[in-house]
DNA sequence: AGCACGCCGACT
DNA sequence: GTCGGCGTGCTC
């Protein structure tokens, strides 16, 4: 019997890697390192393993260790990707706060932290064996289908398969023909990335090290005027440039490629391909900025001084008092350290007016890092992140970028709603996690706005931040006077609808548009009108799918859902009554649109919201047009108020602020008296005072009183008290648990479920099941539990425990295992 | 999250 | 008999 030389490894001795694989799992898997890799191989790095029965992924070693795990028997990296880490230390135990603090798995966060091109995932593919002697004989229908695709195709993918054979189950025809030894099956995985690359020229040796030998070169070409002159223009091209492209050498020398072509067979010239960058270099002086005004260098030793003695520091600045130049301040301290600045903007306030301001200032010493960027351009600010890049501009997603040294993290327009992730999960708050990224950094972080959340301020105000006020325009910019105008007077006569416009909003705008300057309409709801309406018994259109009333859209003349996007035309006759007269209720941006050219038929009027900015460049350019007045009247949502700088915008209108104040949500008060001060906060001009005219109905609103005076701390005040009284944050901490169902009678016994399993732990701290305010989305019926937690770690830690083991013990009830529960951590 | 496997009802 | 749908359990 053959003795081999060659033993089992002895699991003790060998060395393993724990490795994140960028799917829903809350684990690291163990690893074998084959022995020749072990040198090679350190935390951070991206290996390619293999996953069940026959995936593989990219995942990242976060641990080399000498344990055997427990069970099954691991199997082995496959290779390494890349010689260098692509995640740092400080980005796992980011993941890691995440996946706790959230409640989602790591590799959720993963899968949100990492650009799409850095996560790769095998496909399975398809092909003819090379021991097959393409006779068809002896096989089925099917398994013919396949064989003759396969010998005019080459390679199919499964999902290929399955539309040749027009049927979902295609396993049992491929373990056929594999048994058959036709096909066999493989495993391939793409590196996604491409580096973008340009055709360039060198000497070749030994001109290349002997430049004194270059005369030769010269000698050789002397009997060609062309390749003498393409010679020349290499030798002044690579003065100047690291390296030489051919196009600029054609260009300079007036040659075409077959003179390089020349030139390489003699020797003297050799082709490659040089790997260059996509991001944008920066190609002017980087300019000098504005002196600083007195209120701005008081404000800037307060915010040196309150990040000396707290982590963070709450800038509570108007509109317009130049926050960001005193961020361009401290960013650039930063960077004299030898350090990272991390500068978070919403996602809409990214406009290439922030974005060319702060390039000028930074030069190439800054990345953006926008949506708009494609995957390759994704993985290139990644990788010049992990080389040191100085400063990142971007939306929350930056915050995942692999930082070596953070010194600083602004979080700009701090109380913006959508710092918060909605879906998928992780549900995380940018704000947030931007002060723990800090912390584990060790770094400082500066939140800046003009309407401070109530956590913010409140963390201010009990000495846990640092407060810093600016309550001055810059260059002696006045804030806007604030109007309520009264939609009930004059009353409508009887019978009549409401008006969309007051008297007060359409003097203001004539005033406006004789004085050829701007104005801008705010109503936080697109679309023609947001009801269909059958006059005589109430009954309304609604979306199939989804509890909500569908919106009439005029440009396509449709009803649309706005959950779900869902279209039906209107129907002709009420289907409960059979009523034909159904009416169009209620004010979205384009009906404002519309009735605004009825008024004023000379103005030239556009419109900002989601429907305008779809394509690519339609955001940029309606802003480019009414900043260069091309524009006189900028109907829109929220996107209006965001981090634009308009400066001819003369009034500011707002339509209905009843709508905003009303909504079923303890943060209705906040959200109002942020949109409304935003809003209020684009007019405003050199030289005339800007004003601002609210339409409401109500208009003795405590909210509307404050933003008339502009008075922040009154609001606070009120609200804090409210908050405290009805046990909300920041007292109290809130997760919400949502749960999913097609079949409402299985979300309701999950949710009731859940509930008890909750209370029985929470007491009345787990409140629910409720109907949401939309309680039907995309034909799947939802029930929220809400959870109020005293802010007390240990009980908060204990209470995500609970929660994760009540959904366990959900999904083990008969017919529930379907029910798809979010859990959403603060939510907004 | 994928993906296999197993069970069940509905069709050619 | 297949096929598709869904529930369940596992992945180093």
């Amino acid at each position: 019997m053959e003795t081999s030389e060659r033993f089992h490894p002895d699991p003790a001795t060998q060395t393993y890697a724990d490795v994140l694989l960028p799917v829903a799992i809350a684990k690291a898997y163990t690893y074998i390192i084959p022995e020749e890799m072990i040198p090679h191989l350190a935390f951070g790095h991206q290996v390619e393993v293999s996953f069940g029965k026959n995936k593989r992924y990219a995942g990242i070693v976060v641990d080399i260790h000498r344990n055997a795990p427990g069970q099954s028997q691991p199997k082995p990296i496959l290779s390494i990707i890349d010689a260098r880490p692509l995640i740092t230390p400080y980005q796992l135990k980011l993941w890691q706060w995440m996946a706790g603090y959230y409640c989602c798995s790591i590799g959720e966060v993963m899968n949100t932290a990492m650009p799409s091109n850095l996560k790769l995932a095998s496909e399975t593919r398809i092909s003819l064996s090379p021991l097959y002697d393409h006779s068809f004989e002896g096989l089925s229908d099917k398994e013919f289908l396949v064989t003759e695709a396969l010998s005019i195709q080459g390679e199919l993918s499964l999902d290929e398969i399955r539309d040749i054979l027009g049927q979902k189950t295609i396993y049992p025809v491929i373990h056929q023909l594999i048994e058959k030894r036709i096909i066999y099956l493989k495993e391939e995985m793409q590196t996604k990335f491409q580096p973008k690359t340009v055709a360039c020229v060198r000497l070749q040796e030994p001109y290349a090290s002997r430049p004194e030998l270059l005369e030769e070169a010269f000698e050789l070409t002397s009997r060609s005027v062309k390749q003498t002159d393409a010679l020349l223009a290499f030798v002044q091209l690579v003065r100047t440039e690291p390296f030489v492209r051919k196009q600029a050498v054609y260009d300079m020398a007036q040659v075409d490629h077959g003179v390089i072509k020349a030139m390489e067979k003699k020797g003297i010239l050799e082709s490659y391909e040089q790997e260059i960058s996509r991001l944008p270099g920066y190609e002017e002086e980087a300019v000098e900025i504005s002196e600083l005004s007195e209120a701005q260098e008081t404000a800037l030793a307060q915010l040196r001084k309150q990040l000396e003695e707290h982590p963070a520091a709450l800038l509570h600045g108007v509109t317009g008092s130049g926050k960001t130049r005193l961020y361009v301040e401290l960013i650039q301290e930063t960077i004299r350290q030898g350090k990272q600045a991390l500068y978070l903007l919403p996602e809409i306030a990214l406009t290439t007016q922030i974005i060319d301001r702060l390039q000028k200032v930074f030069g190439d010493q800054i990345a953006v890092y926008h949506s708009r960027l494609n995957n390759n351009e994704r993985v290139e600010v990644w990788r010049s992140v992990l080389e040191g890049k100085p400063v990142v501009l971007g939306p929350r997603s930056s915050l995942f970028l692999p930082f070596k040294e953070l010194g600083l993290v602004v979080v700009d327009e701090e109380h913006d709603n959508s710092y918060k992730q909605q879906d998928p999960a992780p549900r995380y708050n940018g704000r947030d996690t931007a002060i723990y990224l800090a912390r584990l950094h060790e770094s400082k972080v500066i939140l800046g706005t003009a309407t401070p959340s109530l956590e913010s301020y409140h963390n201010a105000k009990t000495g846990k931040y640092g407060l810093v006020e600016l309550f001055e325009r810059f260059g002696g910019l006045e804030l806007p006077e604030v109007h309520i105008a009264d939609l009930k007077t004059p009353p409508p006569p009887a019978g009549a609808p409401q008006p969309i416009f007051s008297t007060q909003l359409l003097d203001a705008l004539r005033e406006t548009l004789e004085q050829k300057e701007q104005a801008i309409l705010f109503q936080n709801r697109r679309g023609y009108a947001p009801v269909y309406r059958c006059t005589s018994c109430g009954w309304t259109q609604q979306c199939e799918h989804c509890d909500v009333s569908l919106t009439y859209h005029k440009l396509q003349n449709h009803l649309r859902c706005h959950y779900c996007g869902f279209r039906a035309t209107q129907v002709p006759a009420c289907p409960a009554c059979g009523n034909r007269d159904l009416r169009l209720q209620g004010t979205g941006t384009e009906r404002l649109e519309d009735d605004l050219g009825i008024h004023f038929p000379d103005a030239r009027i556009g419109r900002m919201d989601l429907d305008t900015v779809r394509t690519k460049h339609a955001h940029a350019r309606i802003i480019n047009d009414f900043e260069e007045h091309r524009l006189d009247i900028l109907v829109g949502t929220q996107m209006v108020t965001k981090g634009l700088d308009f400066d001819k915008v003369k009034i500011v209108g707002v339509i209905n602020a009843d709508q905003l104040l009303h909504f079923p949500d303890f943060r209705a008060n906040e959200r109002a008296f942020q949109l409304l001060t935003q809003v209020a906060g684009r007019a405003g001009r050199k030289g005339s005072r800007g004003k601002v005219i609210i339409q409401a109905l109500q208009t003795f609103h405590p909210v509307l009183k404050d933003v008339i005076a502009g008075d922040y701390k009154d609001f606070y005040r009120r609200e804090i008290e409210e908050r405290q009284a009805f046990k909300y944050p920041p007292f109290y901490r809130l997760i919400k648990i949502t749960l999913k169902h097609k079949i409402p009678e299985t979300v309701n016994r999950a949710a009731q479920h859940l509930a008890i399993y909750l209370k029985g732990r929470l007491d009345q701290r787990a409140i629910g099941p409720a109907m949401p305010y939309v309680s039907r989305v995309r034909g799947q019926y939802l029930l929220d539990i809400l959870v109020k937690l005293e802010r007390n770690n240990q009980l908060i830690h204990q209470s995500k425990e609970w929660i994760l083991e009540g959904i366990r013990e959900v999904h083990k009830l008969e017919g529930c295992s379907g029910v798809r529960v979010n859990v959403d951590v603060d939510p907004m």
